[in-house]
DNA sequence: TGGCTAAACATAGCATCGCTATGTAATGTG
DNA sequence: CACATTACATAGCGATGCTATGTTTAGCCA
């Protein structure tokens, strides 16, 4: 065989993109190459080409959620807790907000669709939990759940983030999920409750 | 004075680059004008760039949009007309994907805001009509709900096109705006009977 | 250990992109 | 009817993503 792929190059060239994406510098083969001293067929080497990168960088955008959503502290509050992870996910994505639009593009591909289906299982184990408490019916279906929660979310972050909603829209979070909650058959008082308790909607200056 | 702007060209030019986009063509300035027989510089003389034709097109997409809401029947029970503006906010969608993530896109700016909002106060007006029925609380904040109804719509629209989400997950809409009514005061079972009537998930072949 | 091979990487150039500078034709007005 | 102003065409510029080609380096086996 012949040399092998540095996988410093490759994280570096995904990094510097996230990097440039949150600058709003326009993200170019060449800019992304220039001053790493790698060329510009390091791209095609790594990625086959410039889509590949986005893809690659798509990657990079779940990775992070997951990492976000993995780092909330659980309670014994189920519900809590639901809250406490939409509230992470649309922090994630304020603090990201390219890199949440680039995890969202035309094109949905990743080269691990796991990933993907990690943030949501993440929700599911959470709601069945809720389920096994007795917070919701019996009859709850948790991936329908889980969906639902997450188009709230996407629905919030993606109006916020394109401009037609203004940031303080993001409040309306908590009373959808609630409300949401309520018609899945949790107790209208505790579950008012529970999403106080886990709703944090701005995000935290940190960016991981 | 000199010649005077021709509209024809300005809606020809509009219209292609719509068609280009459902064609899933990419939209060039040189690909726009190919074969209409005008040149580049038209492009620059009516929108200024393409800059300009993107903010014209993503108009027409909220001109069409503003179209299919009004062409809902509406009837004497305000919470199914609230389901099937719905309802008709995804069947335009639907019918028009590549229109509908142009006018979400990023820079997000209309020569006519007023567009945007006349559609958001299309549900206003039903939500308040429905307030004077007695189906909401009489508390309840008609812009409020409105805008969570849109979140809703908002989201689930741009998980399906985009991707992540199958088109049938589109049925999670009649649970969620049934879920938001009743946190807003409609009696459940009426609530559940109306937002069903008014419910028609899947486009109509045409496309105005 | 050393040579062969294949993969990683650099360089140069191509087609095309959006855009502008410049020239021409057409039209409304005095 | 002549002029000035505007619409539109043509040509070309810098920059884009990508590819063809050459060079260098790293791994495998005799």
């Amino acid at each position: 065989m012949a040399r092998t792929k540095d996988p410093a190059i490759c994280t570096l060239l995904i990094e510097r993109a996230a990097q440039m994406l949150r600058a709003r510098e326009p993200v170019t083969l060449r800019s992304i190459v220039a001053g790493t001293g790698v060329s510009t067929m390091a791209v095609y080497t790594y990625f086959g080409g410039m889509d590949g990168l986005w893809r690659a960088t798509r990657q990079e955008g779940f990775t992070r959620l997951a990492a976000r959503l993995r780092a909330v502290p659980l309670s014994a509050d189920p519900v809590r807790d639901l809250a406490a992870l939409g509230a992470a996910y649309l922090s994630n994505a304020l603090v990201n907000p390219d890199l949440y639009r680039v995890m969202f593009d035309a094109g949905f591909e990743l080269e691990d669709p796991a990933a993907a289906d990690a943030t949501l299982h993440c929700l599911v184990t959470t709601i069945q939990r809720a389920k096994e408490l007795g917070r919701f019916r019996p009859d709850a279906d948790p991936l329908a759940l889980a969906t639902q929660s997450w188009v709230i979310g996407h629905g919030l972050v993606s109006l916020v983030t394109t401009g037609p909603l203004e940031r303080q829209a993001l409040d309306h979070g908590a009373p959808m999920l609630t409300a949401l909650f309520i018609s899945y058959g949790d107790e209208p008082d505790a579950c008012r409750r529970s999403v106080e308790l886990g709703w944090h909607p701005y995000p935290h200056p940190s960016d991981p």
